[in-house]
DNA sequence: GCCTAGCACTCGATAGAGGCGAGTGCTAAA
DNA sequence: TTTAGCACTCGCCTCTATCGAGTGCTAGGC
């Protein structure tokens, strides 16, 4: 990729009509980057050099007689060749750090909070993927009995993660025995992550068959009711959505429409939230990239964030393709490092 | 406020305004309610009529030579004097029903449900405010150990509600022994309402401090600091909201974006659907009337919900004041009795 | 006395024309 | 290889003219 862009040059004319862009939001002319980025050459040259990169398909002219914008390659190059990301200022990360104070007291809040925090620092939208139950490890199971026949389920996980259920059983069971069941499972199910535990429940039904308890038996029963459904399925945070508003180009709303259907649709954000999560470090789709949503001139910046060594999630940043990356990709990464390290203090 | 419309004419004609308003989002003129609305009149009398409806301030001109528009306090008077409210038809309410099919198993879900279902069904955006702990009534409480003096409180409504805090305690608590806390407090508690166990628990440490009880007056502090907060607060679920961009009123991106910011700060809306919780019946805010949204040209049609004879919440549709009330104001209506009832009959 | 036909008037919306200016590509000279 | 110069393009803005929906008013009819 990096052999794309031949010539010092080229590529700061590139990175200047870029940053150019970025910061302007209209097409840039070469007037302007042979004045602004003193690179002592005429904007004639400068031209010569726009055209040759447009012939490569890193920039585009909108019509004749307008200036250069990035394609979605150019920016892909900038990314991967050009820019140089930095470290978040101290000064940002203590401001970062404060807007957790007034301490958070459930792992929701504190996701929420932090689709807040990346939204108001990236001017943009924040977003935070909860982890799927089905990836933590068991910590406790509890069983409420709410009315004849119908018993709730709470399940807390290791990373704090606390999810309930409600259903109805055949024959009516008393808060006493209900009991029973839960510090049963407690004991057995200790420890176990959460994606082992339904086998496990198979495996112990099979014996406790055998030994004819009936306790035990539907206490399994029960436990593998609760499971059955949900634990894998993630929550979407969206924060800041109003920002997007902010930016000149949405301001079509057949663009907004679409974004906002997203946001509001989440199954497709989650799914490229849930991708990007393996990966690793901070992961960045411009445009078309991210295949799953029909959205140009949207990007994601996201990372996956976690708890010791078990993998939660993912947060991210989704804005204009025309965004600041080199100040929110180190955004992105320092907030999931952040959110990490809280989650593993606290909980 | 009936008096205030005098004539069978007169009414009729505000009518026929409004219904075409509703309809088409353009100002209306003399001659199209004439034409539909088999007045037997000429379009000059009608605009005779419409200019002593407009001196009461019923409909206003944006400008000379546009049709008429209602004013808020046209809408108003329209709702309390005009419109006749007619039953949801049985076909809808089946449909309505139908939307909950494939079972609900959290309170949570089944109110995120209910503000998608009203949305669907208006076509503008749904709302549902969640109850607010300290208005129900208690069902458990569990302690749950984190790691090394962490502790997670979860709470459980008798309405189904489940809601956890995580936080610090000074010296380590085994398990074993925040088990024994949790049987205490779950037989002192049983059946208080929320707002009460504060007390009762101010009222116990009393007791417990002459008698020097170390495990119930620890029991009672970690209660108590799980119930400081939170228990006040509702949250709300917000469906459909891009239906609202479909509505031509708000193509002006300034309106839009007021509204949105709105969903995101959600304190306001909060606000209002708290105000009216206690109202009962349906409630309806046209334009300003909702003194705390500076948003005119937003209604708001509300409704309590509750479960046996706990108040628990409301529910609602946010649109423009030009909306459909009369097939709305039904649709609000028996989706909170049905939310009601469904609230009741399984939790 | 109420209703209606007719008419002049208002005013937003739409379309077209003209001018402006930013920016380009090309050519020729340094 | 770079640059100055220049003709050209084209979106954008403004101005103007036209159109038409709708009104208010007046005068005549039932």
């Amino acid at each position: 990729m990096k052999g794309l862009v031949r010539g010092e040059r080229s590529r700061r004319v590139l990175e200047a009509v870029i940053l150019e862009y970025i910061k302007g939001g209209v097409p840039v002319g070469s007037r302007a980057i042979a004045k602004k980025y003193g690179l002592s050459v005429s904007p004639a040259t400068i031209r010569n050099v726009m055209a040759d990169l447009e012939e490569l398909g890193l920039l585009y002219q909108p019509h004749t007689s307008a200036g250069r914008v990035p394609t979605e390659l150019g920016l892909r190059v900038y990314i991967d060749a050009i820019l140089k990301i930095q470290q978040l200022s101290v000064a940002d990360r203590e401001q970062i750090r404060q807007s957790y104070r007034g301490g958070v007291s459930r792992v929701e809040g504190l996701l929420q909070e932090t689709s807040k925090v990346l939204s108001s620092f990236s001017k943009q939208a924040g977003v935070v993927l909860t982890p799927r139950l089905s990836h933590t490890v068991f910590k406790r199971i509890e069983f409420v009995r709410l009315r004849t026949s119908m018993v709730m389920t709470i399940l807390v996980s290791q990373a704090g993660i606390v999810h309930n259920t409600v259903f109805e059983i055949k024959e009516d069971v008393s808060q006493e025995e209900l009991d029973k069941y839960g510090r049963y499972l407690n004991d057995m199910l200790q420890d176990l992550a959460l994606h082992q535990v339904k086998a496990r429940l198979l495996e112990e039904m099979q014996k406790e068959k055998v030994l004819f308890d009936r306790l035990l038996s539907k206490a399994l029963e029960l436990s593998q009711k609760a499971l059955q459904e949900n634990i894998e399925n993630s929550e979407l945070y969206i924060g800041g959505r109003t920002n997007l508003l902010d930016n000149p180009e949405f301001a079509d709303v057949e663009q907004m429409r679409r974004i906002f259907n997203a946001f509001e649709e989440k199954s497709k954000i989650i799914d490229l939230l849930d991708k990007s999560m393996s990966a690793g470090g901070v992961n960045i789709f411009i445009g078309s990239e991210s295949e799953l949503l029909d959205m140009e001139s949207v990007s994601f910046i996201t990372s996956p964030y976690a708890s010791g060594d078990e993998l939660l999630g993912t947060l991210g940043v989704i804005g204009p393709t025309r965004m600041d990356y080199s100040r929110i990709i180190p955004l992105v990464d320092y907030t999931a490092k952040l959110l990490s390290k809280m989650l593993e203090e606290t909980f």
